[in-house]
DNA sequence: TAGCTTATTGTCCATCTGACAACAAGATGG
DNA sequence: CCATCTTGTTGTCAGATGGACAATAAGCTA
């Protein structure tokens, strides 16, 4: 089972034996962004080895050699933190020369944005340690994995205004000022209510249920759901998700 | 010196005795679109060996063991096309478990958006030929190559819209005719002379020459050029490109 | 029933957009 | 020298959009 950026064991030196001129390896890391109420996390395990003790990490490993690159990405992340059933994409690929240590590197970064709350995290055999990390505070990371991160914050702020992916994060009925909240927290502004409410309906992405929230102190709100068909009709139609 | 995808001549197989579960090979392919009056075109060489005479496809190779991504790509477009000068930018990487013949290869794409004709080709020693060819009438492609080139477009559409890139194609002094014909040569659309000229001059980014249009048949336009302080200094202000 | 909280609708105004008219500048041709 | 042509540049106007905020509705609590 191949471990979490340790070259030297499983994959030490002397079973790559090659050419100069190539490049020996291939890793993926995952950039799992998890909203924990108004708090935007992100999933790491910390090392096991000796060399990086206490020193935490995006969940990633090799690619093996009949893999796909997603599939890779899927199954490295199960393996470390037990999390599994959600949606890849990838981000960006790592290579500079010196980014790892010993031997030459290249990796390829996925990223997801997912609610925290909804995974049991299980550290795999080659992690001593999974959990949620605050963006905003985050702990040592090994090799070039601040930087990975950074480049991600920027991509998934961006993407979360033209893609309509913060559905994702919310149960399959919600309110509206639920989803307002979900994107004040990513987005780390305040929003207007009424226009916001606006802004949304006028897209047309949400059906009513007829239903209303339940046990709330005060006028329960109208529930609504995601409309996959409306959205991909509307894209085929050349219509550009904007918040 | 590196082949151009061609496995089996300098890495041949028996130099790359690897575990099973490693990828062996590692490529860059450039993706230079070049606008050529009002064509969009893009960059290909001719392959030379005997398995695929005849197709064609984009220009890269492999990545050298001490050698950065990007400063790779640049490498392998000038040994194959004798283009340099240009600003290349990671698109994305490609890895299909069958995308490639014989053995793993998974590629990491990179392009760029030039005017054509301010470029001489030279093909290089492993090109039969290099030109440019019309995005919208492509000759037989390698191995994934149409499908890498179907998303290089997708993306430049999407990029030329919200990045100022298309700013690099026009001579430094520039109508801005010159500027909206390229637009919509890219964009493949028409737009309005004075809603164009408004939108472009409200950003604040052109400076005027003070110097006109000379030698034609007609009003002469004012000449303006691209500000590239007041770009930096918007952009750090979180202003937001936008046609 | 008064008072609290949140939901939902309405209004106003500044700005933006697209469509198009109008005018300006220079060249050409009779 | 003037009519005409082409393109540049400015102006206008109706409709859409966005942000700020008032007003009203609905339900709970005390």
């Amino acid at each position: 089972m191949p471990n979490t950026h340790i070259p030297g064991s499983q994959h030490s030196s002397d079973t790559l034996s090659l050419a100069e001129n190539v490049i020996k390896a291939l890793s993926i890391d995952n950039l799992v962004f998890g909203l924990d109420n108004d708090d935007l996390k992100i999933l790491l395990v910390k090392q096991t080895d000796p060399l990086h003790q206490g020193k935490w990490a995006l969940p990633g490993g090799w690619i093996r050699y009949d893999e796909n690159l997603r599939d890779a990405a899927y199954r490295l992340l199960e393996e470390l933190t037990g999390v599994r059933d959600l949606f890849l994409e990838q981000l960006k690929t790592f290579g500079r020369v010196d980014r790892f240590p010993s031997e030459r590197v290249v990796t390829i970064a996925y990223y997801a944005l997912v609610s925290a709350d909804k995974f049991s995290l299980v550290a795999g055999q080659s992690a001593a340690d999974v959990s949620w990390q605050s963006v905003n505070d985050l702990p040592e990371l090994v090799y070039d994995h601040a930087e990975i991160i950074e480049h991600g914050l920027k991509v998934l702020r961006h993407q979360v205004c033209h893609q309509p992916i913060g559905f994702n994060l919310l149960p399959e009925k919600f309110t509206l000022l639920q989803l307002q909240a979900l994107y004040e927290a990513i987005l780390n502004t305040t929003l207007d209510k009424p226009n916001f409410r606006r802004k949304i309906m006028k897209m047309n992405l949400l059906s009513p249920c007829n239903e209303k929230q339940q046990g709330v102190p005060h006028r329960a709100a109208s529930l609504y759901r995601f409309d996959d068909e409306a959205y991909k009709h509307l894209t085929e139609s050349g219509f550009a998700f904007e918040i």
